[in-house]
DNA sequence: TTCGACTGTCGAATCGATTCGATAGCCGGG
DNA sequence: CCCGGCTATCGAATCGATTCGACAGTCGAA
């Protein structure tokens, strides 16, 4: 297809010359606001419609109006990887659903986009922008400059499941720790006391590999250490395997490793971060013929149904993802509106399927 | 947290004003663009720093340059079914990864978002929105009028796995029928006759039903039509059943309506329309005890790893879906140049997995 | 008939930066 | 010593629309 003419293209004035009205009310015409006649009004549409005019120019429009109702949405990994995940899409639905409201977009941002930097024409970073507002999934350390520049400029930040402690930016937090303490406790009372875990990643390095007390000292991953943290207050001593991300396949290789030993010292029950990790546990179960929930209790964490698990109905912390989307939707709709905003917390609940049980005698 | 003072905020101007330079001498400062001083350039950003100012305002700039720096990505469906599908997915990847090296962002739209229509006080359609240039992913017959405003105004526009025609747009297909022709007689070679297919939806009502020939003629998905018609080139008379989207769920219960009958007169193959889907066929031949592949054939569309299936590696028509969305960013970056460009044939190449053999005799 | 209230339209300022062409100063070579 | 060439800086125009205040003209009421 040809290529587009970007050089005499149509605009508000050249309409209203034509319609033989002033800019002033061609603007009026376009955008409802304020009095017009019928008869101006639709002088100046046929007038645009003969000139084959696009209505304004949106670019022009935001620098006046100050506001280009578009909503920044900050991923730390490239688009594949983060897209992966159910719970990230589940609460990008929230913020679009949110946001939907007042027709504002969703510019997706990678920060590693900012990072490749090549020829440098039209540099659409974190901090460079034409955004209303933005919000951070799963925020980096590395953040913090843009957050900073972002304050500097007025856009209003909110962070989900960032590091607390960022005081200049709300946040939107998951009790994560709590709500693991809460299923490792359904499998104590159970009577489960051989128990493992199977970890997210603990930091950008994204290993298959046992988790030591290093590791943890040099993780970055605040989720996965809260979790890590819940699972431990009950289970003090529970080996812990973490997976190159949450997806089925690493569940299933983790728990592969942790079952490999004897039915005797092998664990009764296995904690995963996550419910594409639980799945892989149960398919790694049923690989070795270890059946859930009598030979093996498996509980996850997120509360997505995972498409395919049929018949497992997966015991699970439900973590109210697309609900905290909407809340961070609805801070940047607040904070766009002058009012304050608090940071919240948001609670996971338990959910008991039929992947738990009592440990077999 | 406090909302933010969006009354005064420092500009350039003021900025320079503070430095003792002009506002002309500030920008060069800033953008790097242009002969200036180190003293002078070391001056303007220490002002800078000292009112706080936060960099060139976006709006501003994308005025005066003509150039937002952002593409816009236009969705059927909300959020939150779209990034369901890993094809989707990998095409989106492929394009932010295309635009990411002239860092543009990407700007998500849906379809719906402008329907809902509230308050509309800051309107980012379709229409409506800062963009350089539009990708649309499954366009549907309702875009034409957005369709035209953007070439009014001069967007670029790409239409992937769009309805072949639209003379206004640069496309890029898929050659889906031949494809699963390919597959069709994959399976006719190896002997198959009674061959069912599992489908994708056939337009917006998302039916689990059995494909009718009326249904075929209200259908409005190209893709679903395409590749049903290439099954049916090789088995005219393979019945058909669509599910409600390109779930693992849905082929798993299709699949059991498909597989239902006796042993003797059940299909030794079926073909589905997607991965997820031939997913959910094998999980049913599991449930129902029917072994994959030799008691029945699976084929696939899509060539997506299925999180969880192994240990089957199916066959499948694997689909260049993030080349496909290179090419749409490169068609873009392309005509952003003021080149022509031109619409592409992609072709699937055919996997053979261990999910397709000899039926038993 | 006259005075306000109201309506439709227009001019001009404004949003905040970029960029082109002009200018002033500076240096070294002829 | 003078002039061409170069560098750093500045003024002013520009991008394309929105919006505020002003201004005619119309109508109804007193």
């Amino acid at each position: 297809m040809t290529a587009v003419d970007n050089e005499h293209r149509p605009t508000l004035a050249a309409v209203a010359s034509r319609a033989g009205v002033s800019a002033s009310t061609a603007s009026l015409a376009f955008s409802g606001t304020g009095p017009v006649s019928d008869a101006t009004r639709e002088r100046v549409l046929q007038a645009a419609r003969e000139l084959n005019y696009g209505g304004p120019d949106p670019r022009a429009r935001s620098l006046r109006r100050g506001r280009s109702g578009i909503v920044g949405v900050v991923l730390e990994e490239r688009v594949r990887d983060a897209f992966r995940d159910p719970i990230k899409i589940a609460t990008l639905d929230g913020i679009s659903e949110e946001l939907g409201e007042i027709d504002a977009g969703l510019l997706v941002l990678t920060e590693v986009a900012g990072e490749a930097g090549g020829d440098e024409k039209n540099p659409v970073t974190l901090s460079d922008a034409p955004i209303d507002g933005a919000v951070l999934m799963g925020c980096s350390p590395r953040f913090e400059e843009s957050i900073a520049t972002l304050r500097a400029r007025g856009v209003p930040v909110v962070a989900i499941e960032g590091n607390p402690g960022d005081d200049d930016v709300v946040m939107i937090l998951q009790d994560n720790r709590e709500a693991t303490r809460l299923g490792a406790e359904h499998l104590k009372k159970l009577g489960h006391e051989r128990v493992a875990i199977v970890a997210l990643s603990l930091d950008r390095d994204h290993l298959r590999a046992p988790v030591t007390p290093e590791r943890i000292a040099a993780g970055t991953s605040s989720t996965t250490l809260e979790r890590l943290a819940g699972a431990r207050d009950v289970f003090p001593d529970a080996p812990a395997y973490t997976g190159a991300g949450s997806y089925v396949e690493e569940g299933r290789l983790a728990a592969l490793e942790l079952l490999s030993g004897e039915a005797s010292s092998r664990p009764t029950a296995i904690i995963a971060q996550s419910d594409l990790l639980a799945a892989g546990v149960i398919r790694a179960a049923e690989e070795l013929g270890i059946s859930v929930p009598e030979q093996l209790s498996v509980i996850g964490f997120d509360g997505v149904k995972v498409d395919g698990l049929w018949p497992y109905d997966l015991t699970t912390l439900v973590q109210p993802a697309a609900e905290k989307g909407r809340a961070a939707g609805r801070a940047i709709k607040a904070m766009l509106g002058g009012s304050d905003v608090e940071t919240r917390l948001f609670t996971a609940e338990f959910h008991e399927g039929n992947t738990t049980a009592k440990p077999s005698a």
